[in-house]
DNA sequence: AAAGATTGACTAATCAATCTTG
DNA sequence: CAAGATTGATTAGTCAATCTTT
């Protein structure tokens, strides 16, 4: 199972240096930034469920999360008009630029790693295999509760 | 920053899958199997150093994870010789028995999901790719405090 | 002073129970 | 009853302060 040893080393590696460079440049953390992506790439159909799937958190945990972002002025619910078990989330204004901020500084990090060094061209096949072995472990991948 | 997204999500998921057919099967926590063998791969030189480096947490968190392990009778502290601030770290018998059952576990899930499909080959050069990476990424990926 | 570890206050996750709406 | 979400109790992490040993 070295594989997975290496996978699990490599995110986290990458998912800490990432977050010094966030918290060195005042920017938000990484994993606040996660949360922000998912209500963006939802557009404006995001829900707690979102942020639980596409997080692969907890329905509770989603909530909460969901509460804090709430607190700290970064999203807005406002009630869903087509079932009221739910609310949709948006991101408010400065949740947005401070999102794209932080989502630069992201970038840098990855690209500095990944990008001109001899493994150039590698990303592009290691992204593609990346993405066909999450396919592989498909729906079966949801966070129980 | 798809290919970084691309890295946690299917590391999530991946880790949510064997944490899910381990407690279905009544074993250890991925978390603690992954704490058993950085004792175990350290041989008789573990301490709470190596936990915190190689699971990539705080010192803080290495020294109450050595404590709930020692609590529940996974690892025994004995005074290390060389360097009294320190206690070496040893998995008990039965932990080392527990740390091998869940290691075929994960092993399994892994397998399953990496070998005999189309993409069986490719995950060689994956794992070197994704290696060559971490050692790019090299000793600035310490985790501060 | 620096290195190794521990501890307390705080934050964020899980799970289970519960409430509301479909 | 199902699905969506919330809440309370518990667990595990971070950070900062501290203690001991080098």
């Amino acid at each position: 199972m070295d594989f997975f040893d290496d996978l699990v080393r490599l995110e986290t590696s990458l998912w800490n240096t990432i977050e010094r460079r966030l918290a060195s440049e005042g920017r938000i953390g990484l994993a606040t930034l996660q949360a922000l992506q998912v209500v963006h790439r939802h557009g404006g159909d995001a829900r707690v469920h979102e942020l639980s799937h596409d997080l692969g958190i907890t329905i509770g945990a989603a909530s909460k999360l969901a509460d804090r972002l709430e607190r700290d002025g970064l999203i807005a619910r406002r009630p869903n008009p087509d079932d009221r078990r739910s609310s949709l989330l948006s991101l408010t204004a400065r949740a947005d630029i401070l999102r794209r901020e932080a989502a630069v500084v992201s970038d840098e990090v990855v690209n500095r790693l990944v990008e001109d060094g001899e493994d150039g061209e590698d990303v592009g096949a290691l992204s593609g295999a990346i993405r066909r072995l999450q396919a592989r472990l498909g729906e079966v991948a949801e966070v129980r509760s």
